[in-house]
DNA sequence: TTTAAATGCTACGATGCGTAGCGTTATGGA
DNA sequence: TCCATAACGCTACGCATCGTAGCATTTAAA
Protein backbone atom coordinates (compact mmCIF):
# COMPACT_ATOMS: atom_id res chain seq x y z
CA UNK A 1 0.00 0.00 0.00
CA UNK A 2 3.11 2.18 0.43
CA UNK A 3 4.41 3.05 -2.90
CA UNK A 4 8.22 2.93 -0.65
CA UNK A 5 7.92 -1.09 -0.74
CA UNK A 6 8.20 -1.32 -4.48
CA UNK A 7 10.24 1.97 -5.44
CA UNK A 8 13.98 2.01 -5.34
CA UNK A 9 14.61 3.60 -2.16
CA UNK A 10 18.17 4.86 -3.22
CA UNK A 11 19.98 7.78 -2.46
CA UNK A 12 22.58 8.95 -5.15
CA UNK A 13 25.36 7.30 -4.25
CA UNK A 14 23.91 4.61 -3.40
CA UNK A 15 22.43 3.88 -6.68
CA UNK A 16 25.50 4.94 -8.70
CA UNK A 17 27.07 2.06 -6.42
CA UNK A 18 24.31 -0.43 -7.40
CA UNK A 19 25.28 0.40 -10.95
CA UNK A 20 28.78 -0.47 -10.11
CA UNK A 21 27.64 -3.64 -8.63
CA UNK A 22 25.40 -4.70 -11.55
CA UNK A 23 28.34 -3.82 -13.93
CA UNK A 24 31.19 -5.89 -12.45
CA UNK A 25 29.35 -8.88 -11.46
CA UNK A 26 31.62 -9.42 -8.14
CA UNK A 27 33.00 -6.04 -6.80
CA UNK A 28 35.09 -5.54 -3.55
CA UNK A 29 33.87 -2.16 -1.86
CA UNK A 30 37.73 -1.26 -2.86
CA UNK A 31 37.11 -2.27 -6.55
CA UNK A 32 33.63 0.33 -6.21
CA UNK A 33 35.93 3.36 -4.30
CA UNK A 34 38.39 3.25 -7.28
CA UNK A 35 35.26 3.70 -10.38
CA UNK A 36 33.92 6.72 -8.51
CA UNK A 37 34.17 9.69 -9.23
CA UNK A 38 34.19 11.85 -6.11
CA UNK A 39 36.62 9.38 -4.51
CA UNK A 40 34.99 8.83 -0.90
CA UNK A 41 36.92 7.08 1.72
CA UNK A 42 36.79 3.74 1.70
CA UNK A 43 34.62 3.58 5.24
CA UNK A 44 31.92 5.55 3.40
CA UNK A 45 32.12 3.02 0.60
CA UNK A 46 31.45 -0.04 2.99
CA UNK A 47 28.69 2.41 4.42
CA UNK A 48 26.67 2.39 1.36
CA UNK A 49 27.26 -1.33 0.81
CA UNK A 50 26.04 -2.48 4.26
CA UNK A 51 23.21 0.06 3.67
CA UNK A 52 22.06 -1.79 0.46
CA UNK A 53 22.68 -4.86 2.32
CA UNK A 54 20.09 -4.04 4.50
CA UNK A 55 17.69 -3.05 1.74
CA UNK A 56 18.06 -6.25 0.43
CA UNK A 57 19.94 -5.08 -2.88
CA UNK A 58 23.36 -6.97 -2.89
CA UNK A 59 24.70 -9.74 -1.05
CA UNK A 60 28.39 -10.82 -0.29
CA UNK A 61 30.61 -13.87 0.10
CA UNK A 62 33.49 -13.65 1.99
CA UNK A 63 36.95 -13.93 -0.69
CA UNK A 64 39.90 -14.92 2.32
CA UNK A 65 39.21 -11.85 4.98
CA UNK A 66 37.56 -9.37 1.88
CA UNK A 67 33.88 -9.18 1.28
CA UNK A 68 33.01 -9.82 -2.18
CA UNK A 69 29.51 -8.38 -3.28
CA UNK A 70 26.74 -9.17 -5.71
CA UNK A 71 23.56 -7.81 -6.84
CA UNK A 72 20.51 -9.61 -4.89
CA UNK A 73 18.02 -8.55 -7.83
CA UNK A 74 18.76 -7.82 -11.49
CA UNK A 75 18.65 -4.38 -12.61
CA UNK A 76 15.94 -5.01 -14.82
CA UNK A 77 14.15 -7.18 -12.06
CA UNK A 78 14.56 -3.83 -9.39
CA UNK A 79 13.49 -1.11 -12.69
CA UNK A 80 10.18 -3.49 -13.55
CA UNK A 81 9.18 -3.38 -9.67
CA UNK A 82 9.88 0.04 -9.20
CA UNK A 83 8.17 0.92 -12.61
CA UNK A 84 5.10 -1.71 -11.27
CA UNK A 85 5.34 0.55 -8.46
CA UNK A 86 4.72 3.80 -9.88
CA UNK A 87 1.64 2.32 -12.18
CA UNK A 88 0.44 1.70 -9.12
CA UNK A 89 0.58 5.11 -7.43
CA UNK A 90 -0.30 6.88 -10.21
CA UNK A 91 -2.27 5.29 -12.16
CA UNK A 92 -4.20 2.46 -10.09
CA UNK A 93 -2.60 -0.10 -11.31
CA UNK A 94 -2.99 0.15 -15.26
CA UNK A 95 0.42 -0.03 -16.77
CA UNK A 96 -1.13 0.53 -19.95
CA UNK A 97 -2.48 4.09 -18.97
CA UNK A 98 1.27 4.81 -18.37
CA UNK A 99 2.28 3.11 -21.72
CA UNK A 100 -0.12 4.78 -23.72
CA UNK A 101 0.69 8.64 -21.63
CA UNK A 102 4.62 7.76 -22.92
CA UNK A 103 3.30 7.18 -26.40
CA UNK A 104 1.38 10.45 -26.50
CA UNK A 105 4.65 12.15 -25.08
CA UNK A 106 6.05 9.92 -28.12
CA UNK A 107 8.75 8.75 -25.42
CA UNK A 108 7.02 5.24 -27.19
CA UNK A 109 5.21 4.59 -30.54
CA UNK A 110 3.21 1.91 -31.45
CA UNK A 111 5.69 0.48 -33.77
CA UNK A 112 8.33 -0.23 -30.77
CA UNK A 113 5.25 -1.69 -29.33
CA UNK A 114 4.41 -4.28 -31.31
CA UNK A 115 8.18 -5.35 -32.28
CA UNK A 116 8.76 -5.50 -28.39
CA UNK A 117 5.17 -8.05 -28.07
CA UNK A 118 6.68 -10.14 -31.15
CA UNK A 119 10.05 -10.46 -29.32
CA UNK A 120 8.36 -11.53 -26.38
CA UNK A 121 5.90 -14.00 -27.58
CA UNK A 122 9.22 -15.39 -29.27
CA UNK A 123 11.28 -15.21 -26.42
CA UNK A 124 8.16 -17.18 -24.50
CA UNK A 125 7.84 -20.07 -27.20
CA UNK A 126 11.83 -20.23 -27.43
CA UNK A 127 11.10 -21.21 -23.40
CA UNK B 1 22.31 13.21 -15.54
CA UNK B 2 20.32 12.54 -11.60
CA UNK B 3 16.95 10.32 -11.21
CA UNK B 4 15.45 12.90 -9.03
CA UNK B 5 15.13 15.45 -11.50
CA UNK B 6 12.41 13.14 -13.37
CA UNK B 7 11.59 10.88 -10.59
CA UNK B 8 8.60 12.32 -8.32
CA UNK B 9 10.00 13.36 -5.30
CA UNK B 10 7.09 13.23 -3.09
CA UNK B 11 6.40 11.70 0.47
CA UNK B 12 3.11 9.82 1.22
CA UNK B 13 1.19 12.69 2.12
CA UNK B 14 2.27 14.95 -0.52
CA UNK B 15 1.10 11.84 -3.11
CA UNK B 16 -2.26 11.30 -1.49
CA UNK B 17 -2.81 15.09 -2.10
CA UNK B 18 -1.71 14.72 -5.40
CA UNK B 19 -3.92 11.99 -6.10
CA UNK B 20 -6.91 13.98 -4.64
CA UNK B 21 -6.09 16.89 -6.62
CA UNK B 22 -6.12 14.74 -10.19
CA UNK B 23 -9.54 12.80 -9.10
CA UNK B 24 -10.77 16.16 -8.05
CA UNK B 25 -10.13 18.54 -10.65
CA UNK B 26 -10.27 21.74 -8.73
CA UNK B 27 -9.85 21.57 -5.08
CA UNK B 28 -9.72 23.71 -2.04
CA UNK B 29 -7.33 22.69 0.63
CA UNK B 30 -10.42 22.16 3.05
CA UNK B 31 -11.79 20.16 0.41
CA UNK B 32 -8.42 18.12 0.42
CA UNK B 33 -8.26 17.78 4.35
CA UNK B 34 -12.03 16.55 4.63
CA UNK B 35 -10.66 13.41 2.02
CA UNK B 36 -7.59 12.51 3.66
CA UNK B 37 -7.93 9.59 6.41
CA UNK B 38 -5.72 11.23 8.70
CA UNK B 39 -7.74 14.31 8.90
CA UNK B 40 -4.15 16.40 9.26
CA UNK B 41 -4.97 20.31 10.55
CA UNK B 42 -5.94 22.78 7.68
CA UNK B 43 -2.08 24.06 8.14
CA UNK B 44 -0.72 20.93 7.31
CA UNK B 45 -2.57 20.89 4.04
CA UNK B 46 -1.95 24.10 3.20
CA UNK B 47 2.16 23.55 3.84
CA UNK B 48 1.98 20.41 1.84
CA UNK B 49 -0.21 21.95 -1.13
CA UNK B 50 2.75 25.10 -1.11
CA UNK B 51 5.32 22.46 -1.28
CA UNK B 52 3.50 20.87 -4.07
CA UNK B 53 2.98 23.73 -5.88
CA UNK B 54 6.68 24.49 -5.31
CA UNK B 55 7.37 21.50 -6.95
CA UNK B 56 5.34 22.44 -9.90
CA UNK B 57 2.67 19.52 -8.91
CA UNK B 58 -0.40 22.18 -8.77
CA UNK B 59 -1.10 25.57 -9.87
CA UNK B 60 -4.03 28.00 -7.84
CA UNK B 61 -6.11 30.21 -8.72
CA UNK B 62 -8.05 32.49 -6.58
CA UNK B 63 -11.62 32.40 -6.26
CA UNK B 64 -12.81 35.14 -3.79
CA UNK B 65 -10.28 34.56 -0.73
CA UNK B 66 -10.22 30.75 -1.37
CA UNK B 67 -7.29 28.96 -3.42
CA UNK B 68 -8.39 26.67 -5.86
CA UNK B 69 -5.83 24.12 -6.50
CA UNK B 70 -4.93 22.27 -10.01
CA UNK B 71 -2.90 19.51 -11.21
CA UNK B 72 0.05 20.87 -12.98
CA UNK B 73 0.37 18.20 -14.98
CA UNK B 74 -1.43 15.03 -15.72
CA UNK B 75 -1.50 12.20 -13.95
CA UNK B 76 -0.48 10.27 -16.97
CA UNK B 77 2.13 12.73 -17.43
CA UNK B 78 3.85 12.63 -14.30
CA UNK B 79 3.97 8.54 -14.38
CA UNK B 80 5.21 8.65 -17.75
CA UNK B 81 8.30 10.89 -16.89
CA UNK B 82 8.56 8.94 -13.84
CA UNK B 83 9.14 5.78 -15.92
CA UNK B 84 11.40 7.33 -18.07
CA UNK B 85 13.27 8.97 -15.19
CA UNK B 86 13.79 4.92 -13.99
CA UNK B 87 14.20 3.37 -17.38
CA UNK B 88 16.97 6.23 -17.63
CA UNK B 89 18.83 5.46 -14.40
CA UNK B 90 18.58 1.99 -14.48
CA UNK B 91 18.68 0.30 -17.95
CA UNK B 92 20.46 3.08 -19.99
CA UNK B 93 17.42 4.31 -21.39
CA UNK B 94 16.08 1.15 -23.03
CA UNK B 95 12.26 1.19 -22.20
CA UNK B 96 11.94 -1.87 -24.35
CA UNK B 97 14.73 -3.53 -21.63
CA UNK B 98 12.17 -2.79 -18.29
CA UNK B 99 9.19 -4.04 -20.44
CA UNK B 100 10.84 -7.32 -21.15
CA UNK B 101 11.66 -7.38 -17.93
CA UNK B 102 8.51 -6.82 -16.59
CA UNK B 103 7.02 -9.27 -19.21
CA UNK B 104 9.59 -11.56 -17.36
CA UNK B 105 7.88 -11.13 -13.99
CA UNK B 106 4.92 -11.71 -15.51
CA UNK B 107 3.47 -8.38 -15.34
CA UNK B 108 2.95 -7.61 -18.60
CA UNK B 109 2.00 -10.47 -21.54
CA UNK B 110 2.58 -10.14 -25.38
CA UNK B 111 -1.04 -10.11 -26.07
CA UNK B 112 -1.60 -7.07 -24.13
CA UNK B 113 1.21 -5.23 -25.64
CA UNK B 114 -0.56 -5.96 -29.01
CA UNK B 115 -3.57 -4.39 -27.88
CA UNK B 116 -2.10 -1.59 -26.56
CA UNK B 117 0.29 -1.14 -30.06
CA UNK B 118 -3.13 -1.24 -32.10
CA UNK B 119 -5.15 1.04 -29.27
CA UNK B 120 -2.01 3.56 -29.85
CA UNK B 121 -2.14 3.07 -33.69
CA UNK B 122 -5.84 3.91 -33.73
CA UNK B 123 -5.33 6.87 -31.41
CA UNK B 124 -2.64 8.80 -33.75
CA UNK B 125 -4.71 7.18 -36.80
CA UNK B 126 -8.07 9.03 -35.36
CA UNK B 127 -6.18 12.45 -34.60
C1' DT C 1 53.90 -11.51 18.22
C1' DT C 2 53.67 -7.64 15.59
C1' DT C 3 51.45 -5.23 11.89
C1' DA C 4 48.57 -3.85 8.47
C1' DA C 5 44.51 -4.81 5.93
C1' DA C 6 39.69 -5.43 6.34
C1' DT C 7 35.54 -5.17 8.87
C1' DG C 8 32.09 -3.44 12.79
C1' DC C 9 30.09 0.25 15.04
C1' DT C 10 28.77 4.81 15.82
C1' DA C 11 27.96 9.45 14.76
C1' DC C 12 27.38 13.99 12.72
C1' DG C 13 25.40 17.37 9.55
C1' DA C 14 22.23 18.35 5.77
C1' DT C 15 17.90 17.62 3.74
C1' DG C 16 13.12 16.15 3.12
C1' DC C 17 8.68 15.50 4.98
C1' DG C 18 4.75 15.29 8.25
C1' DT C 19 3.05 18.18 11.47
C1' DA C 20 1.32 22.33 13.29
C1' DG C 21 1.33 26.95 15.78
C1' DC C 22 0.88 31.73 15.38
C1' DG C 23 0.64 36.09 13.20
C1' DT C 24 -1.53 38.68 9.33
C1' DT C 25 -4.95 39.98 6.14
C1' DA C 26 -9.16 40.71 4.18
C1' DT C 27 -14.16 39.82 3.50
C1' DG C 28 -18.85 39.87 4.98
C1' DG C 29 -22.19 40.99 8.42
C1' DA C 30 -23.82 44.01 12.42
C1' DT D 1 -17.73 51.72 9.57
C1' DC D 2 -15.90 48.23 12.45
C1' DC D 3 -15.23 43.69 14.04
C1' DA D 4 -15.20 38.66 13.84
C1' DT D 5 -13.51 35.07 11.50
C1' DA D 6 -12.08 32.64 7.57
C1' DA D 7 -8.14 32.06 4.78
C1' DC D 8 -3.41 32.74 4.06
C1' DG D 9 2.03 33.43 5.06
C1' DC D 10 5.79 32.21 7.73
C1' DT D 11 8.44 29.56 10.76
C1' DA D 12 9.69 25.69 13.29
C1' DC D 13 10.16 21.14 15.38
C1' DG D 14 11.02 16.15 15.36
C1' DC D 15 12.08 12.15 12.82
C1' DA D 16 14.08 9.49 8.98
C1' DT D 17 17.34 9.08 5.26
C1' DC D 18 21.73 9.69 3.23
C1' DG D 19 26.50 11.15 2.42
C1' DT D 20 30.37 11.18 5.04
C1' DA D 21 33.82 9.44 7.94
C1' DG D 22 36.37 8.35 12.38
C1' DC D 23 37.74 4.95 15.55
C1' DA D 24 37.80 0.32 17.50
C1' DT D 25 38.32 -4.48 16.57
C1' DT D 26 39.72 -8.57 14.26
C1' DT D 27 42.57 -11.52 11.65
C1' DA D 28 45.80 -13.12 8.11
C1' DA D 29 50.51 -12.94 7.16
C1' DA D 30 55.45 -12.07 8.15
Amino acid sequence: MNMNDRMPDLGELEREVMQLVWNGGEVTAEAIREQLERKPKESTVRTVLRRLEDKGYVNHTVSGRTFVFHAAASRQDVAARAVQGIVDWFCNGSLEDVLVGMADARMLDAKTLEQLAKRIERAKGGK
